[in-house]
DNA sequence: GCCAACGTTGGC
DNA sequence: GCCAACGTTGGC
C-alpha cells in the first residue's frame, strides 16, 4: 500500500527545482536530526511512496509539488558520520547508525512556483484542518491522509 | 529579527 | 526521573 507523506525543505538550501534540476531527478534527503521524522522514513517509508514538497522559512511557504520515494527504502545517512560535515553527529556509532534517510525524485510541479498552495490557502481548507501542517507544524516528515493529499493535488492542479 | 512552541541535554 | 537551560523551527 501507498503511503503518503509531507516533506519540507527550505528553498534557499534545497529547492523542489533542485531535485527537478539533479541528475535522474533524484537526490537522497540527508541531515533530517528529529527522531519523530527519523522513525518515518526508517519504519514505515518504501520506494513509490508519494510526497508533498513544501517549502518552508521562505516568502510563500507552501506546497510546491509531488515527489516519490526512489530508495528501495531508508538507510544510514552518511553525513552523521563526517565530521566535515554540518550533520555530523558524533555520537553516533557506525554499528547502529542514529540517522536514517531516503532518496526522493521529482515528480511535479504546482505551474508557477511563486504560487503554491500556500500556507494559508492549507490553514483555512476545512478538508485539511487536521493535517499535521496545521495542527502541528514543526516536525519536517509528516505523515498525510490519502484524502488530503488527494485533496492538495487538486488545489495545486496536478 | 522576534518569539512561541516545542525538543534535547545534562546536573542532580 | 525531574526540570532548568539551551537550541531549533518556522511563521510572521
Amino acid at each position: 500500500m501507498t503511503n503518503y507523506w509531507l516533506m519540507k525543505s527550505e528553498p534557499d538550501v534545497f529547492s523542489l527545482d533542485d531535485l527537478k534540476k539533479a541528475p535522474k531527478k533524484t537526490e537522497p534527503w540527508d541531515g533530517v536530526r528529529n527522531y519523530q521524522a527519523r522513525n518515518f522514513m526508517r519504519d514505515q517509508m518504501k520506494k513509490g511512496d508519494v510526497v508533498l514538497f513544501y517549502h518552508s522559512n521562505c516568502k510563500e511557504p507552501g506546497i510546491v509539488g509531488v515527489a516519490e520515494i526512489s530508495s528501495k527504502a531508508a538507510y544510514a545517512d552518511p553525513t552523521q558520520f563526517d565530521s566535515k560535515s554540518k550533520y555530523h553527529d558524533p555520537k553516533s556509532d557506525p554499528d547502529n547508525p542514529r540517522w536514517y534517510m531516503v532518496d526522493i525524485e521529482f515528480v511535479s510541479k504546482v505551474a508557477d512556483v511563486d504560487q503554491p498552495v500556500g500556507l494559508p490557502e492549507i490553514k483555512s481548507d476545512p478538508k485539511l484542518a487536521d493535517m499535521e501542517l496545521v495542527r502541528y507544524g514543526r516536525l519536517s516528515v509528516q505523515s498525510v491522509k490519502k484524502a488530503e493529499f488527494d485533496h492538495v493535488k487538486k488545489l495545486a492542479g496536478l
